[in-house]
DNA sequence: GCCCAGGTGTTTC
DNA sequence: GAAACACATGGG
C-alpha cells in the first residue's frame, strides 16, 4: 500500500488537513459534523457554530439543543448531531479539557472516545490523528472502495483489522502520524474528485496499477 | 427525481 | 457479529 501512498502524495501534494484553524476540540466537532456528510455542508454549520461564538466544549454543553440543531442544520441529521455534541462538549469538560486529554496515551483516548454516544471507531481516529497528532489510519467508505478496485481488499473486511494493516505499512519510521494524516487526506482526494461511484479513471494518478481502469478500458 | 456525501445507534436475526 | 433501518441537508 506504501506505494499507492507515493503515487498520491505526487499526483496531488500534501494536503495538510485539518481543514480550519482550530484545536482539537473543534476537530472532534467537525469530525461529528462530517459524519455521512458532504464537508461543504459541514463548514455552513461550523459557520453557525461560530457565528454564535458556540465552537467551545462549554458553549455547546450549554446551548439549547433546538438552537444548536438550528445552528448546524447544513450538515444533516442536525437533531442527530446536536445530541452527539452536546455528549462530546459535557464529556469533555469533564475530562479536563484539551491538556488533560493530551496527557492521556493513544489507546486510553481512543477508548474515552469511543465511550461518547456518537463517537464511533471512523470519527474517534479522526480526532486522534487530526485533533492529538497520534500515529493512527483512518479508514473511511473511500478507503474501502478505492482499496477493493485496486484488488487489495476484499471490501468488507472489519474496520480495525484493516486500519492494522494500513498502519502495519505506512506507521514505519520517522514521520509515522504525519504519513498517517496525509494518507487518510489523499484518498478522500482520490475518492472525491477520481475514484467515485462512477470512477473517471483517465485522470486517476493509480490507473496503470488498477484492475477496475483495466476493466473500463475494455 | 434520483444518487451521493470524510457514519453511528438501534433493532432484529 | 452482520444486515436493515432511521437520521436530513445540499449538490450534481
Amino acid at each position: 500500500m506504501y506505494w499507492v501512498y507515493e503515487r498520491l502524495l505526487t499526483a496531488f501534494g500534501p494536503q495538510g488537513w485539518w481543514p480550519g484553524d482550530g484545536g482539537a476540540f473543534e476537530v472532534a466537532v467537525g469530525a461529528v459534523l462530517t459524519q455521512n456528510a458532504a464537508w461543504r455542508n459541514v463548514e455552513r454549520a461550523l459557520a453557525g457554530l461560530d457565528e454564535r461564538q458556540w465552537l467551545s466544549p462549554q458553549a455547546i454543553r450549554d446551548a439549547e439543543p433546538d438552537e444548536l440543531g438550528a445552528a448546524i442544520r447544513p450538515s444533516g441529521y442536525f437533531n442527530v448531531k446536536a445530541g452527539r455534541l452536546q455528549a462530546l462538549a459535557t464529556a469533555w469538560v469533564e475530562a479536563g479539557g484539551d491538556a488533560a486529554l493530551a496527557a492521556l496515551a493513544t489507546d486510553e483516548l481512543r477508548r474515552w472516545l469511543l465511550a461518547i454516544r456518537g463517537i464511533g471507531r471512523e470519527t474517534a481516529d479522526d480526532v486522534l490523528v487530526y485533533g492529538f497528532d497520534r500515529p493512527v489510519f483512518v479508514v473511511d467508505a473511500y478507503t474501502r472502495r478505492i482499496f477493493a478496485r485496486l484488488g487489495l481488499i476484499q471490501g468488507d473486511e472489519p474496520y480495525e483489522s484493516l486500519r492494522a494493516s494500513v498502519e502495519a505499512e505506512l506507521a514505519i519510521g520517522d514521520g509515522a502520524t504525519q504519513r498517517l494524516n496525509e494518507f487518510h487526506a489523499l484518498i478522500v482526494a482520490l475518492g472525491k474528485d477520481v475514484c467515485r461511484p462512477r470512477p473517471d479513471c483517465a485522470s486517476c494518478p493509480l490507473a496503470s496499477d488498477c484492475p477496475t481502469s483495466r476493466q473500463e478500458a475494455v
